[in-house]
DNA sequence: GAAAACATACCCATTAGGGGGTATTTTGCG
DNA sequence: CGCAAAATACCCCCTAATGGGTATGTTTTC
């Protein structure tokens, strides 16, 4: 009997897993969440072995919560489902620790082969996702982002749409060392042109 | 016996659906579409009484399929299942000709009252979507869009990425022309400070 | 420990874009 | 045809963002 947890935001593809699932043996859904802290709660609750989990949910996206989960419950796999098939996001729960990542494009049976897949221990990764990626180099898990840590929360505050002077009084620096920032972005980008860097804050999915 | 027609671009969710009604007495999904255009050739093809259809699809949105299968077959009734809870695509489906619109944030159960609903000529609209601002006036669905043509034109190149030095080339008007233009657009739209139209270009799900 | 990367803060300069308008011409609708 | 909306083009103003840097201090990596 593998114990399952859900959590995705959009409630009519909850609903729809769960009728997948609902009269397959061995499997029982012993939680479900709509959002990555109700997931969270689930799984301390219920402690199940395998969790389904999108990405983009509201309050803790899937790839946070995947890392919290593995930390408090490194036995417990997970699989990302997800509309992403981005190699960034692919990465990013790789790192945090997901054994599976499939597609919402594909068909709703791949989430049963995954999770009997995951639950033997094997990870299981959509056919449609390109995995060359991932092969570049050995230490991919521990492939350090093009932008640092500052240049990141940044990125995400002008996203927000936040101006320099905001977000140099949200990180208690000058607005000079912001705007430094911008430009050490704009450099590393390879951007130029006004409203390019918001243009591009916007085009990311995540914020790494 | 409904027949009805589905389409959505992601798989797993149609997977769902197609669970949900399979063993509901007095309906029959007559054809499935991952895309606008392959909806249409269902729909010419299947003639179903009931479409589902997705706003955000490759190829023909669903506003734009929409506006086409009602007037190639105006007794066929259209259902909006989107994510999309905003009064302009509320108002797009409507105005395209939509007798029903559900969120995909609610449950999966939506879709087969909305299908009974609309095959018996009522509309259906989502209980989470506040319907408030269609009392406005008494001719919705020939209301124009707030922004003008040329308005509308200029946000997209503004969403592109152009300034307004080369949208004023594109255009073959001054600069001065397009600025006036973005202008009246934060003005129209209500917002203020630098990047925002640019923000809003990207924010919008669709170019009416 | 040394070098590289990161973080902070400043200097200078330019300009695109937003804020306030006015005025005239053109277009579309009743 | 008249009127309102749209389009065009200009005036003035200000500043946030980008572009070029320098310099110092801190942290990380080898």
């Amino acid at each position: 009997m593998i114990t399952v947890a859900i959590a995705e935001d959009h409630q009519s593809l909850m609903d729809g897993i769960n009728l997948l699932l609902k009269y397959k043996e061995g499997i029982t859904i012993v939680g479900m969440a709509n959002d990555g802290e109700a997931l969270l709660e689930v799984v301390r609750n219920k402690r199940p072995e395998v969790v389904l989990t999108d990405i983009k949910m509201p309050k803790i996206d899937g790839i946070a919560v995947t890392k919290l989960i593995k930390k408090e419950f490194p036995e417990t796999k997970v699989i990302a489902f997800t509309m992403f098939n981005q190699q960034e996001a692919i990465t990013q729960m790789i790192a945090a620790g997901a054994s599976g990542y499939l597609l919402k494009n594909s068909p709703l049976e791949e989430v049963l082969n995954a999770i009997n897949a995951v639950s033997e221990g094997n990870t299981f990764f959509d056919s449609a996702i390109d995995l060359s990626f991932l092969n570049d180099d050995s230490d991919t898990s521990s492939k350090k982002p093009v932008l640092s840590k500052s240049e990141r929360e940044i990125l995400r505050y002008i996203g927000q749409g936040k101006s320099s002077s905001e977000i140099a009084s949200l990180r208690f620096t000058a607005v000079s060392t912001v705007e430094k920032h911008r430009k050490n972005m704009i450099h590393k980008l390879g951007l130029s042109g006004k409203g390019e860097l918001l243009r591009y804050a916007l085009d990311r999915k995540y914020d790494f």
